[in-house]
DNA sequence: AGCGGAAGTGATAGACCTCTTACATCGGGG
DNA sequence: CCCCGATGTAAGAGGTCTATCACTTCCGCT
């Protein structure tokens, strides 16, 4: 653990999920991901020329990562699987602080990341063929899916656990259908 | 329009609110308000002690809206209330910016402003009554209006008019019910 | 008329952020 | 074995924000 720190590249995107999980996006900063590494305020820019390719990088890796959540999702639970896909939204949003207000954040429509825009083209293959293509069924249920998470994350819901709330809102999901 | 404003209690708040639509709460800044009303940025401070008061003060202003948009649109639709809810819930935050994340704004929670506690109050009761108190029901649709207005805000619906995402949100809190 | 207080102003301290620049360190290939 | 490029650092320019302070302006009241 010397001067070079080995994998900082990835060590910066999950650090930037804690961040995002504790404070939102609104308090997100490179300097507080730097601070949180130890490492110095300038070592971000070695791996990601701004704030706004990080922030790409880590919604990259947030799609992949709720894509493959909800397919597990989908898989434990083959005959109800839009409800169960809207519970894996949830725990997954609600975990990291990462959803679609990150993954599809407006700032980042400018960003030039083909990574990125695979990762969220794949997110959004996959819920559309979790809805027989249809859009407005996946609109709901993104909806409902998003809808739960922001009332978790504004502290609505101190008093139940997140699976609680996961259950609730795969319920909702599947009223919707 | 000499050297004192006439009302800049009441237009910090207006201009907030344009703010907040224009930009989300993530740019909010009370420098913002200020230039946007060409005054100085000292100026807010002699009427909210701090940036938190005055974001109180919007919430405040947004639950008193938002309620009263609410009860109209129930009372033109008396049959089909909570959809009909669901609707204004969606037209007002996209209109304004200032929904539940705002409203209920995990960093407002210290402030102590009367009469924000009693609008978000009177804005509670008011949907508890919509939903016969059935806390879930209340929940559910909120999730629904909430999140369907975070799609529009996020980009997701640059074709679709406002209206017409108001009324996909009416029917999915419908077919909650 | 003129006075007192409410509501402006400019200037500024102090914090934090983004991003750059010049320099330091280290590990791996020739 | 040594050098070079990748990856780190310290320092800082330039920006924004919050909040305060002393000062000014103007309205309403006596």
């Amino acid at each position: 653990m010397g001067y070079h720190h080995g994998d900082l590249r990835a060590a910066l995107i999950r650090a930037s999920f804690e961040l995002l999980a504790e404070s939102g996006l609104s308090r997100f900063s490179v300097a507080a991901v730097a601070r949180r590494l130890k490492v110095s305020s300038a070592a971000p820019y070695r791996h990601f020329p701004d704030r706004a390719h990080l922030l790409s990088a880590v919604s990259a890796t947030a799609a992949h990562d709720l894509r493959e959540a909800m397919v597990a999702a989908v898989a434990r639970n083959p005959d109800d699987g839009l409800a169960a896909a809207a519970g894996a939204y949830v725990r997954y949003v609600v975990g990291t602080g990462a959803g679609i207000h990150v993954i599809f954040a407006a700032e980042l429509y400018e960003v030039a990341d083909d990574c990125r825009r695979e990762q969220t083209r794949a997110l959004m293959t996959t819920m559309l063929e979790l809805t027989d293509s249809d859009v407005r069924l996946l609109e709901a249920t993104l909806a409902v899916a998003h809808g739960y998470s922001s009332l978790v994350l504004e502290g609505f819901f101190t008093k139940d656990s997140v699976d609680d709330v996961a259950q609730r809102a795969a319920d909702a999901a599947r009223a919707l259908q």
